[in-house]
DNA sequence: TCTATATCTTACTTGCGGTAAATACTATGG
DNA sequence: CCATAGTATTTACCGCAAGTAAGATATAGA
């Protein structure tokens, strides 16, 4: 079934309604609502899906690294090349089930933050840190991911090696890096 | 008529329909499509006007500051108290125009991100800075303020002038700003 | 073979975005 | 004061997709 949604996504793109998936499904529309619920619903149930693709990308990429430095690295190149494997399906799900998108949008990126906002917790109370910049880091680094992810599926050509290379010196040195300037506006 | 939209969302929120929209404005629907155009056109107006009030905050709370580091805390906090002022506007405008929500999300999105792009690559490159980063991390920036204003006019009590600190630490110092161990998933 | 229950489909309702055609309103020329 | 041209506005409509109710079909047990 939701083999079938996936395909029907990929294929006709994120505004697919619901009556195409259900024939994709070789069924009816009424079964699509009885064995995964509301458009939204089926948008969670999609949404598990990708999240488990980017953790199970994301663990294995960053298995191999040994610095924290190189794992950010790899964790933003794979988070990135796995959203762009599974285009269609992140546009479908970051705003293809209509109405309240926002507050959706919001709980998705709850699913990654809240984990990330543990583990940035535990790292930093170990080091003697203020662990209360952890929620707030977490949403902000998974939205910096999403609005990045989405421009370079859409707009740019830039290969996800350099770009990863290119956010991680801003996650992990920040602006003020080499003294910057910083904004003026 | 922008008004009258304005006032029509702050009401219901940001899924009201173009009828209501137009009763609100005392008119009737075809009105609102030959004044303001499609719901998208509607959305683009609104966002322009989104747009210059955080500017114009953001504005006013920098010219404040000495350094930069302060600037870009006076910068985070504004936009955050802006987008809190305007919430179910913010709303309308990242999500409330159905379909191709991603695609608008981002047109929307390089209308904040394009300038600050241009100013950080000026100022890298003053620096003798690799100046290519700026676009990805200007989509970043954007990003991130974008999903932590979301949690935070949301989920969280946290005050502005708190977060606002939180946030800057984190882009102007980043995550190795300690050295900290960084992620592990 | 007959009945009952679970499953699927047809067919409908509703609601909204968007538009075309009809109508009221204003202003200008006689 | 009337008629006519042109514009602003409304009524009425279309299409489409989400979601649902009730009818039809098949499968299990007696």
């Amino acid at each position: 079934m939701l083999d079938a949604a996936e395909r029907a996504i990929r294929r006709d793109g994120a505004g697919v309604s619901i009556d195409v998936i259900a024939g994709e499904a070789g069924v009816t529309k009424p079964i699509v609502y009885a064995r995964v619920g509301k458009r939204t619903e089926l948008s969670d149930a999609l949404a598990q899906r990708l999240a488990s693709r980017l953790i199970e990308a994301a663990g294995v990429a960053i298995a191999r690294r040994r610095t924290p430095r190189t794992r950010l690295v790899a964790l933003i190149r794979s988070t990135l090349e796995t959203l762009a494997e599974n285009r269609e399906l992140f546009l479908f799900v970051t705003g293809g089930a209509s109405e309240e998108t926002p507050q959706r949008t919001l709980y998705l990126a709850s699913r990654s933050a809240k984990p990330m906002a543990e583990q940035l917790a535990a790292t930093r109370s170990a080091q003697g840190l203020d662990p209360s910049v952890a929620v707030a880091w977490s949403y902000g680094i998974v939205g910096l991911l999403n609005m990045v992810s989405l421009w370079w599926i859409t707009d740019s050509a830039e290969p996800a090696e350099r770009l990863a290379e290119h956010l991680a010196e801003l996650l992990w040195s920040g602006l003020g890096g080499a003294s910057a300037q910083g904004p003026t506006r």
